[in-house]
DNA sequence: GTCTATACACTGATAGAC
DNA sequence: GTCTATCAGTGTATAGAC
C-alpha cells in the first residue's frame, strides 16, 4: 500500500465515484430490476452513503438512464467488426465472437438492456427509433450486398440479425438457467469456446457459408 | 345482456376471480416487473378492489409464484411435438412453430419467465434443477439419436436447444424492439410467417437438414 | 365473498452540519 | 465533497363493517 503522490482533483474524485456508482448500479439493476433495486442497496454495493448517490445522480431514474446509455454504447461498438469485412464468414463470424464476448464479460449490462426493452423501453425509446434503426438498416444493407454478390444464401437479413442478437445475448440474459443446467457450475473457458463454435457453426452453415473453425 | 340462469357457486366465483387476477397479474408483471407492478395496479387491471387480491392470494409473492408456475407449464407442453417425431425436420420444425406461436400468443408470459430467470430464479429455482433439467436431458438424447442415425449433422445438442429457445423467445421478449424497428407497427400474419420461415430455414439448414417449407 | 379505512414499513429525496 | 437525520409519499397487508 503506497501513499498517493498527490491528492485527487475534484474532477478525478468525481470520475472515480461516478465509476463506482455506475458499476454498482449496473450490477444491482440487473439482479433486482429497476423497481427492486433500491438506492440504499446500490449505495451499499458501491460502498458509499446513500446521500452521495443523490449528489452525483439527482434521481434514481437519471442513474438508471446513464447505465442504459453506457450499455447501448458498448453494444453498438461491437458492430465495428461488421464493417470492412470482406464477406459473411469473416464479418458475421467476428460479430458473433464479439457479442459472445460481451455476454461473457458484461452479463449485467445485457440484462439491464433486456429488461429495459421488455418494459417497452421507457428511457431509451428514442435511441431505438433513431440510432438502432439506422444501425440495423446499415447492417441489413451489408448483408444484402453479400447475398447479391453470391457470398451467402438469400436469407432475410433482418431475421438473421435478430437471430444473432437473440442467440448471443441468451448466454448473458439466461446465464443463470444455463449455469443451473451445467450442474450449477459457471461456464469454463472450454464451455465458452464450445458455445461460440456451436453458434457460429449452425448459423454460418445455415446461411450457406462454409467455415473451418475448430 | 341476459340474466344468469343460476347464481355462480362459490367454487365458480373463486375460479373466475382467480382467472381474472392471474390474467391481470401476468400482464402487469410483464410490463412493469415484479417490483414495478403494484397490487393496486394489478387490481385496477383486473377490475377488482385491491383487498380482494389479498383474499385470493395472501401475498404479492404468492400471486407471482402462481403466475410463473402457470407459464412454466405452457412452456413445457410446447415440447410435446418434439416427441414421437420421425426426425429433426419434423420434430424441430414443429417445435419452432409451437414456440413461435407461444411468443405470438403469450408474449407477457414469456417476459415474466425471462425476468424471473434473469433475476436468478428466486421462486422457480427448484423447477430449473429438476423438471427443466430432466426435460433438457431427454430432448438432448433425442437429438443425439437423430445424429447417430445420420439424420442431421453432429452439432452440440445442448447449444442447439439454447439457440431454439433464444431465437423463438426473442420475438416475445424483445417484441417492443422488433415492433419499433418495424416502424412502430405490430407484426402482421405475413410478418410472423416470414419470421417463422426464416428461423426454420436457417436453423434446419444449419444442422444439415434439407427442408421445403415455403 | 366484498370493500373501505387504516396500520406499518420502506423508499426516494433533501436539509443542513461538517 | 461527505454524511446524518429526517420528511413526504407510496406500498404491502390487514381489520372489521357489510
Amino acid at each position: 500500500m503506497r501513499a498517493n503522490p498527490r491528492p485527487l482533483s475534484k474532477r478525478e474524485i468525481r470520475q472515480e465515484n461516478e465509476r463506482l456508482i455506475l458499476e454498482a448500479a449496473e450490477k444491482t439493476f440487473a439482479e433486482a430490476g429497476f423497481g427492486g433495486a433500491t438506492m440504499q442497496l446500490i449505495a451499499d454495493v458501491a460502498g458509499l452513503p446513500k446521500a452521495n448517490l443523490h449528489y452525483y445522480f439527482p434521481t434514481k431514474e437519471s442513474l438508471y438512464r446513464r447505465v442504459v446509455q453506457d450499455i447501448f454504447q458498448v453494444w453498438l461498438q461491437a458492430a465495428d467488426v461488421f464493417d470492412g469485412a470482406d464477406g459473411p464468414e469473416e464479418g458475421l463470424g467476428a460479430y458473433i465472437d464479439a457479442k459472445m464476448e460481451i455476454s461473457r464479460r458484461h452479463p449485467a449490462g445485457s440484462k439491464v438492456w433486456a429488461s429495459e426493452v421488455m418494459h417497452r423501453a421507457p428511457v431509451i425509446q428514442d435511441y431505438l427509433e433513431t440510432t438502432l434503426k439506422e444501425w440495423t438498416n446499415g447492417r441489413m444493407a451489408v448483408i444484402q450486398r453479400w447475398i447479391d454478390e453470391g457470398k451467402m444464401d438469400a436469407v432475410n437479413p433482418r431475421h438473421l440479425l435478430y437471430m444473432l442478437w437473440a442467440t448471443t445475448q441468451h448466454y448473458a440474459d439466461f446465464g443463470h438457467q444455463i449455469e443451473t443446467l451445467n450442474g450449477g457450475e459457471p461456464y469454463s473457458d472450454a464451455d465458452w469456446a464450445e458455445a461460440k463454435a456451436s453458434v457460429k457453426h449452425i448459423i454460418l452453415t445455415g446461411i450457406g457459408v462454409g467455415q473451418d473453425n475448430a
